[in-house]
RNA sequence: GGCCCCAUGGACUAGUGGUUAGGUCACCACCCUUUCAAGGUGGUAGCACGGGUUCAAAUCCCGUUGGGGUCACCA
């Protein structure tokens, strides 16, 4: 079993090709990759494999980089990091893949193979037909290598310019074993590995062919990546044989999953990383929760909140799972409202900002756009509001009566919280208030229980009607302290409004309120 | 179908022969409370199944079942 040298640098690289935006599972391959690396003192590295020219997505791969960038994960060389083994992009090293394959070539260890599409897909449908595993029928392999065909067959198409792939060729009934650092011992019959195409016939490599080219030549020690390329490690091995290289250390990952356990995949959800960001997840809760997604730090430890640099200290390989992990956002969510509840004030405000501009653009307010815009108004209505919304903007969105007047008051609410004579105490409550100049949470309060009292009523029946009328809804945080926020204009400015718009319910005979009874079709 | 991997409550998981099977999310109840949250307390719920090995198995072995991955000139 072949192992890392003892005291080799640890190199790790995270390998997506470009073809789309970073997807939650890569995200927590480049995680891992770049914990170990940094956990190990060693470098991460960012590599672009875009073989496939088919499938290339224009700018994907620096949006890539800025998406990985954005959660904290920085690579020590990229092809925007630079580095010492570059290019990191292997549209760039055609001539590298080109000179090993002719090394392959020469030892007679791959060959070149001139069968059709239409062919392979023939042969490919018949052997499914027979129950048998499809698998290259090796019309090409030369007979000097054990095959059937002429080399002068080969030659003479060559002469013609007939497009043609190179496959490696897999030795018969040996047995390829290596020790995984997450699943353990894994062992292959070489019978079962197909002549994998080494370089296609527009003259690039294929993906195992350059990642097992560039690991080496870049000097990767552990490969880490997802479960779905276990079943690939016997060609590359094979191509590590072939070329006499001691291959990297590997990893392989156990599989994020929907909720019907099925491969991670769009169509059931949100995958890509940039949709969280986009919904308000933050970077460090996304890069919380996809990290404890196949690792815990074991040991009886119980903690669930991990910073980056928490990870870099107490991540390991070994402590990966093996067992494929649903990707279920509802603890995604409650990491959330930790991070939103631990945030230092300076960092929401500035977050905050920009949408309350935008949103004070379009709307427009009643209220004093510098006061509500400072960074005092600002810290208290965080003070409110943080322990009560899933996402920081929801302190402007879900809590809009910060900053602009209500337009509506909700219809369940006020059925519920009107009183026959809710109305007339509520005027008789806002001539004290027009009198009340201490707008304190504690002052407000003590005039709110004195003014109720005599008449016979609790705090509550009064409360919930000045919440609605001054914030529209029938939630949200304390009220005292919601209306010294407010302040005394804008708290009787809305008053005034309220109660001219929300009327007071009809009586029945018994005098109770009639409105609160609902018939529903 | 061949090959490979996996298997603790609904989800994430701790657990490596002896535990009342622990924690987190979610859910339910209660407390706190003007509402909504937050917080506190308690609760429902789990070792896929069958054989072994052993004084003793969630833990070790074998099988079964179930799930997943992979079998491209895609990565």
């Amino acid at each position: 079993m072949m192992q890392t040298a003892p005291g080799q640098r640890v190199r790790t690289r995270f390998a997506p090709s470009p073809t789309g935006y970073l997807h939650v599972g890569g995200l927590r391959t480049a995680l891992y990759n770049y914990l170990y690396a940094k956990k190990m003192n060693g470098d991460f590295i960012v590599r672009i494999e875009d073989t496939d020219q088919a499938r290339k997505v224009e700018g994907a791969d620096k949006s890539l980089l800025r998406t990985l960038e954005l959660t904290g994960i920085v690579p020590d060389e990229s092809f925007i990091h630079g580095g010492n083994f570059g290019p990191y992009v292997q549209s760039e090293r055609l001539g590298i893949y080109q000179q090993y394959c002719q090394q392959l070539l020469d030892r007679k260890s791959a060959y070149c193979c001139f069968s059709t599409a239409e062919e392979l897909e023939e042969n490919r449908k018949l052997q499914m037909k027979q129950g048998l595993q499809p698998k290259y029928n090796r019309k090409w392999l030369p007979e000097d290598m054990g095959g059937t065909m002429p080399e002068s067959e080969t030659r003479k198409k060559m002469k013609e310019g007939a497009p043609y792939v190179v496959r490696m060729k897999v030795p018969d009934y040996i047995s390829i074993m290596f020790d995984d650092i997450v699943r353990g011992p894994v062992e292959f019959d070489s019978a079962t590995v197909d002549d994998q195409v080494l370089m296609k016939s527009d003259g690039f490599p294929t993906y195992h062919f350059a990642s097992v080219i560039d690991d080496h030549l870049m000097e990767i020690s552990h490969v880490i990546r997802g479960e779905e390329w276990l079943s690939s490690m016997p060609k590359h091995l094979l191509l590590y044989e072939f070329f006499g290289w001691e291959p990297p250390r590997a990893a392989h990952l156990p599989l994020l999953l929907n909720p019907d356990r099925s491969k991670l995949s769009k169509r059931q959800g949100d995958v890509a990383v940039e949709d969280f960001i986009k919904k308000g997840y933050s970077p460090e809760a996304i890069i919380n929760f996809v990290a404890l997604l196949g690792w815990n730090e074991g040991e009886g430890c119980e903690r669930e909140v991990y910073s980056l640099e928490e990870l870099e200290e107490t991540f390991s390989l070994e402590r990966i799972g093996k067992a494929g992990a649903v990707f279920n956002v509802e603890k995604l969510g409650w990491l959330e409202k930790q991070y939103i509840k631990s945030r230092p004030q300076e960092k929401i405000i500035s977050a905050i900002k920009p949408l309350l501009q935008d949103e004070l653009e379009k709307r427009g307010t009643d209220m004093d756009v510098d006061r509500i815009s400072s960074d005092e108004y600002l810290g208290r209505v965080i003070d409110l509001m943080r322990e009560r919304v899933n996402f920081e903007h929801e302190i402007v969105t879900f809590s809009s009566y910060f900053f602009f007047d209500p337009d509506a008051y909700d219809e369940k609410a006020v059925q519920k919280r009107w009183a026959a004579d809710t109305n007339t105490l509520l005027r008789e409550f806002i001539a004290l208030l027009e009198k009340t100049d201490d707008f304190s949470a504690d002052n407000l309060e003590a005039v709110l229980k004195d003014f109720v009292a005599p008449r016979g009523k609790k705090p509550a029946f009064l409360i919930h009607p000045l919440r609605i009328l001054t914030s529209g809804v029938g939630f949200g945080p304390s009220l005292y302290h919601m209306l010294e926020v407010f302040g005394k204009e804008t708290v009787l400015r809305r008053l005034k409004k309220g109660i001219e718009t929300v009327n007071a319910p009809k009586q029945n005979e018994e005098g109770l309120n009639t409105r609160g009874i609902v018939i529903r079709d």
